[in-house]
DNA sequence: GGTCACCGAGTGGAATTCAATCATCCTGGT
DNA sequence: ACCAGGATGATTGAATTCCACTCGGTGACC
């Protein structure tokens, strides 16, 4: 069985986030709680106007203590966008499982639903939304919507039989891109999303998949090879 | 005609963005010269390793000279991306005009067209995508989209007979939204635009307009009412 | 006793201010 | 017409403030 694989193999202290790893165990508490602060502040002010300070002081830490274990202030941003998405991607495998799934369809539309129920119940989740605009040559939000897309892949495909492929993976990370862009929308002013945009960026990625793998497209497919 | 409203009349110094209104003329040099010099900023270093210094000095001003102008950093990067907007509006109109369109499709068409063209050849275009994060409760990027499917919901109403009405208007931001983030997509990585994100994007506006505004679509919606 | 964690004043760089200076416009006198 | 010289616009850049980030010193754990 694939669902778990969305999850992804642990990716290994994420690419150096993080400076040093605990040793003792009351750091690990530490680690989530600067995080949480984080989350607390990026929905107070926003992801620009946080400052270091005000982590360090929502966490009860001081400045150096920050810095103890992120590189900087962008690493915290980069740390809290990562918890993010592996919440995100442990949400969609939840629902996976609780739902009855009898086509594609219903496992696009657990992922939007998961979507959505973070923006409203986890502090500070709008960071799914952080593009980092530096000049980081390594993670970011395309190659998280990348990684997404191919990830869903696999599970479209094994559970199903969606056609893999190279076609497959892009019209996937062109729904993410759409779906962000549009569940981005429902949120801005909304804190609880306007329903609105949420159920037309279903029926958009429905209609948009449909073509491709809809079952009669699928038939046209497999008549003409 | 109306193609011509696309643009819209004129913002009146567009909320407060310009601290002081040029009086004598050489101040209208220096201030689309500070954009200019803001624009090539931007395109070297990305807008947010850009700085006031940056941008003084590549426009041959002092640093107090850009804060006679703009009340802050940000709001340069406002000011930018208020004129790209405009200027994007004023390609579609040139566009508009010099294409022969037979119907609603040439129009979104020659939208994409005109965004594409304008993020190849304009420095710093890509400002556009430039979403503040701050509190600023006024201008930004969703009044912006919001703003634009107004307007283009007007040309098409008039000129294609498309149902004028508030569903008109939502969809035609649902389609700008899903326009930018494909288009921002494209243009991520490669600095002339992925011919495959473009594609699609054309492809999707259609795919998801025609749902709607099909002739089909629009037949059904006549004999129902 | 030796790491591990933590602290917070100190450093440096970028944003922003402001008082002084220069440029242009305007007005009234010739 | 012309010009002096005040008024107002425009420019400057040193000084200030804010913030990210460092580092030497202090306690906590093992």
């Amino acid at each position: 069985m694939s669902l778990g694989g969305l999850l992804g193999e642990e990716t290994g202290a994420a690419l150096q986030q993080v400076r040093t790893e605990p040793i003792q165990q009351r750091s690990a508490a530490r680690l989530s709680g600067l995080l949480d602060a984080a989350a607390a502040v990026v929905d107070e002010v926003g992801f620009d106007r946080i400052t270091t300070a005000m982590i360090a002081e929502r966490a009860g830490a001081s400045i150096g203590t920050v810095y103890r274990y992120y590189p900087d202030r962008v690493a915290v941003l980069h740390a809290l966008h990562e918890r993010a998405v592996v919440r995100f991607r442990q949400r969609v495998v939840d629902e996976l499982g609780a739902s009855t799934l009898t086509s594609w369809w219903d496992a696009v539309d657990c992922v939007v639903t998961a979507f959505v129920g973070l923006y409203r119940s986890e502090p500070g989740f709008r960071i799914v939304n952080f593009d980092d605009r530096d000049g980081a040559p390594a993670v970011d939000a395309v190659a998280d919507a990348d990684f997404f897309a191919r990830r869903l892949a696999d599970v479209l495909v094994n559970e199903f039989d969606l056609p893999a492929g190279d076609d497959l993976i892009f019209r996937l990370e062109v729904a993410v891109e759409m779906a962000d862009a549009l569940l981005a929308r429902a949120f801005h002013t909304d804190p609880l999303g306007d329903e609105r945009f949420i159920a037309e960026c279903r029926l958009v990625l429905r209609d948009y998949l449909d073509r491709f793998y809809s079952p009669q497209a699928l038939n046209l497919l497999a008549t003409a090879s």
